[in-house]
DNA sequence: TGAATTTCATAGTGACCATTACATATATCG
DNA sequence: CGATATATGTAATGGTCACTATGAAATTCA
């Protein structure tokens, strides 16, 4: 509740905003990944030095975690609001699905999903176990959704819709376009409705 | 025709076998993907010295490109098995995606597919072009094969296949068991054959 | 045996990596 | 005006990166 330019304690007062500073590394990260970004190419589109950075955020593991929070908050709403709607759970996870394919090739931003494939392959693994912790609770809050009207089949759907969100991020940091990826997403939403609707297939 | 052994020019004869050393960077860079092994590190497990794999594969490139081509031609071919089959389209494609969740999942390979997302984020732009030709090659195949029976919706029962591999890659990699992922793979081509075999949806 | 040829190991190249020691600059508080 | 506290820039840390200059070792041919 308490301005935070107001309240300033004693000391030199810092000549960057780290929220502006996040903004620009998450864009850095989402573009070419957590290892493809390096701590000067970092400081650089910042406009700071690294000892001023470091003392923000610790490490650049600890900017990329803030990094990955903002992604979250900004594009990751879209899953969140995907499984909460009130339609029912066909509608919603169509609707995650579709949502995902414009997110991931949303001009203003890079292609594909941050989370997805933003440090899977990292050599840190605390950049990797980052992300996988993220990408399990992105399964399980699908899987609850599931279970509240499909129980029985709740894994096996959950299963479904992470390789499809795989896929689409995959295909479109690839490049592939956005009105290909919708195809694809309707694609995999209409199974996703029989499976749902339908009794199960044998 | 002529047995390697017996024609062995003036010089030094080398003291290790390239194909065996090819087959263990394979292994390797489908294990940490390009970027994710150094040359140090390949010298050490095939059991050389660095100029000695230098004078052999000309540089770190040289030798992903020989591992890729290994890859290719040992586990790459039930996409053209597939792909060539005598049997229907909707058969061929299913067969594709079920050996593939096999083939990224097999115990005794790394989880994964070396081409789909070996070099995929690489900071060596050569690296990165030499898959990404090998997957427009790949979906190129795909295509060919769509247009045979289904020309006008080659292009997007095309891209559909390749979204679904990118998908069952990842997951392979981040840990999805052979299970769940069959069960994916076979929902996957339930849609295909449902799109290659009734009308176009609306 | 001696020349030619090829591979070998030793030991380095400069460039980049994330990170930090140190001194200086700029603020608030007493 | 000190004293204290925080941020800054300079410059360097040790480490790893892909790669190679150099010379010795091991082979074939004359």
């Amino acid at each position: 509740m308490i301005d935070k330019k107001i309240c300033t304690g004693p000391g030199r007062p810092r000549g960057f905003d780290p929220e502006a500073a996040v903004e620009i590394a998450m864009r850095l990260f989402h573009e070419r990944g957590y290892d493809g970004v390096g701590v000067a190419e970092l400081c650089e589109a910042i406009g700071v030095k690294a000892p001023s950075l470091y003392a923000a955020f610790g490490s650049k593991l600890g900017l990329f975690e803030r990094a990955v929070a903002l992604y979250l908050a900004e594009g990751g709403r879209f899953m969140a609001e995907a499984l909460s709607a009130e339609a029912g759970l066909a509608e919603g996870l169509r609707g995650l699905l579709l949502r995902a394919a414009e997110t991931y090739t949303a001009g203003d931003c890079p292609p594909g999903c941050l989370v997805m494939d933003g440090a899977s392959r990292s050599a840190d693994p605390e950049a990797r176990d980052l992300t996988a912790s993220l990408k399990r609770q992105a399964r399980s809050m699908i899987r609850a959704r599931i279970a509240r009207d499909c129980p029985e089949r709740a894994g096996e759907l959950a299963d479904y819709v992470m390789v499809a969100l795989y896929g689409l991020s995959a295909a479109a940091r690839d490049g592939m376009s956005r009105k290909a990826l919708r195809g694809v997403a309707a694609g995999f939403a209409a199974e996703l409705t029989r499976r749902i609707e339908g009794p199960a297939p044998s």
